[in-house]
DNA sequence: ACATAAGCGAGACGGTACGTCGCGTCTTTAA
DNA sequence: TTAAAGACGCGACGTACCGTCTCGCTTATGT
């Protein structure tokens, strides 16, 4: 604001905010918490220590920092109907929590829920960012009708995403490798399951075959 | 069978490993992740280290079985309905998740999905623990009718737990004041949208094919 | 006193002692201080802490004892001459103090020279007992009459044993080993060197003017 | 030479290591071995532990070098003739005997000279230092024609230091205490002991062979 | 052209917690 | 009562990180 460039003395070198926050995600990503050290991370984007403190105050504030970098990924497209839009984002969001990354958002969450502040509102960062792409989704699916209007939004939301987050976290490390292959597979139940409720709203009649099958709604029309 | 106890030397003494529980719940309810220190709770325990470290190979170890002491509140009991149960459950599963205590478990259980090891099975007794709890309330559902035989049990849960989860991942820290105090409040439209599937089920006519069968987006036109 | 054995119990099993001091001296041979632990002594005698600690109230006393029942085997035999005398002890010495157990005591009498006392006087008794050794042939040999009167006998027993010492110290971990060999070889030399004013004594001739001058015992015959 | 300096980074503070040397001295000097915790150094040169580990890999290495630091002062001054020469090299030894700060490099030579390794070259160093100092004394002795030339040296070294150690060892702490203020006292006899063969010399005559010739005893008559 | 200012890699520094190990004591069972 | 086994309170060890602090060098601007 003061101005583009009153800056006296060197520069700071963009690529070196870069290479920081990408070894920060990776070596988070490889190691886990215990072993995400201020050294290591500057030791792995091959700058010094004070390129690290000069930008971010504490170890928390980086990691926060390159979260955020990576964590555009998982929004809902627009396919043009309720049922795909859900599934599109649910598997989404399956590749994203099974992707080592990706979990780096959701155990950055959990832990800044509770811990002594430190990690400032980056759960509320996350979720709302989530919850926005969610919401905009939803509001689609309105407009075209298939979603009842004065059904309450956060429930369906948070079971979605809820369910995907339970789904991965009751699997085993086995279980983990083999769904990176067969997302639609895992994901299909859980999106059924949410569904259904919506589902049987709308139109009286409908024959989306198969298992969704006759979720159909009280025959009244609305 | 439980104890052939060929024991020799001296027994270790039950009550330190209470007196170690305790302090470790203690001082980490107190003071957070960070100020949690094994020489803290031997000291508040009144112990020596060896007391610990004879018990629990690290810091993290403690702590999980400390939390995991105080985690059997949990469980659905036995009211008499469905949808009772399904209430109680959650409103028990919220209170947990608001608690510090209970909201380590679920900390311990999103570290323990992807962390190098270490953790080994923690993340599998939890999840265990609660999803048995939860498939005995179904199974009693069952046997009343309550819930329907072919319907699947996983996604349920996993939608159930999930959308209690999210919901408390949502709430900032003034929100996680509050619904402390206001438990069913937050729980029931949840409960409410998780359940919106089985209630309808007074109607048995069901086609649902195979899980996963169709991937293939609803046939029926846009 | 109370009478030979009016003892209550269990008696005490002497070869618990012995395979006790045996341990220790076995111990600390081989690893040195740094190493030598109770535990590991127990554990190497075959028998619990408890045997140690009913009979030593600490590391050092225990050290202490061990050291003394293998430390006798340095006594000046009586050969017929001065010379030969001084030559057995010294070769004897040499041979002890190239031995691990023998360079034990050197090595506890050192440190009992300055430490918190604990050690108490085991640094007295070793000297003594080397010292009375000593003394006997000196005795002997003025009995002969090869040893002056009036000639002062510690001087002669310290430089005697300090030569002794101090060559050993002056090796390196080579030389040791190749010493235990040649023990004659590497003695003669400081045996000889220390027998000089012994053995010019019986010739009258002498000029130790100096300072030193006159600790030489008045001239006249005692 | 001594310095290609390309040194990168923050440099070593050399006031640190002086103040760590210091303390460490005082430290073992007030409060002997038992007491001498790097912790405690640390804590007395104001310094964090990581300053010491940076310098020594342990606390023995660390004892080592802070009494190396101390044990200049016994070096033979040149008095101008061998008789003053020794007696001030002895009564600087037995000096440095006395003091606790010089005892230990006494007590580390011993242990070092049969540790498993660790210690290394310590012992070597003591010695050599010493070693050279008496060596240098000895050659001015030669040039001015008081010391023989064909004399062997190390036993004449060995046995004088020897003496003064052995004098030192036998003494009670009582012993040592007196003998701190009449050094004099209590080196003489052993110094005249020593020298009196050198003495002698101005009789050239001399039976017995070189050094390790003959390990016959003297030939001369019984 | 050259001083001034900041960025940057490297690594020393004061702290603090870790997990290990040893001491000397205590508590059990078996002999 | 001794003995083996091993738990226990205590406290030092040596290691690893944190966040700060110099160093020497590089890279820009301002005069």
């Amino acid at each position: 604001m003061t101005s583009p460039k009153p800056a006296r003395g060197r520069p700071r070198d963009p690529a070196v905010e870069k290479r920081i926050l990408a070894a920060a995600m990776d070596t988070y990503a490889r190691t886990g918490w215990a072993a995400f050290t201020m050294d290591a991370v500057a030791q792995r984007a091959g700058v010094g220590k004070s390129a690290l403190y000069l930008r971010w105050p504490s170890k928390e504030k980086l990691l926060v920092d390159a979260l955020e970098e990576h964590s555009a990924p998982v929004l809902a497209p627009d396919t043009g109907a309720l049922e795909t839009d859900v599934l599109a984002l649910a598997t989404g969001l399956l590749r994203y929590f099974l992707d080592p990354t990706g979990w780096v958002a959701v155990r950055v969450a959990v832990d800044s829920a509770v811990e002594t502040v430190e990690f400032g509102h980056v759960r509320e960062r996350i979720v709302r960012m989530h919850n926005q792409a969610a919401a905009e989704m939803v509001r689609r699916a309105v407009r075209r009708g298939e979603f009842p209007v004065g059904e309450p939004v956060e429930p369906f939301i948070q079971a979605l995403y809820g369910a995907v987050l339970m789904h991965v976290l009751t699997l085993d490390p086995d279980g983990r490798e083999q769904a990176r292959d067969r997302l639609e597979e895992h994901v299909t139940p859980l999106v059924d399951f949410v569904l259904s409720r919506i589902r049987r709203d709308d139109r009286p009649a409908r024959a989306s075959g198969s298992r969704g099958s006759t979720r159909r709604p009280p025959a009244g029309p609305r």
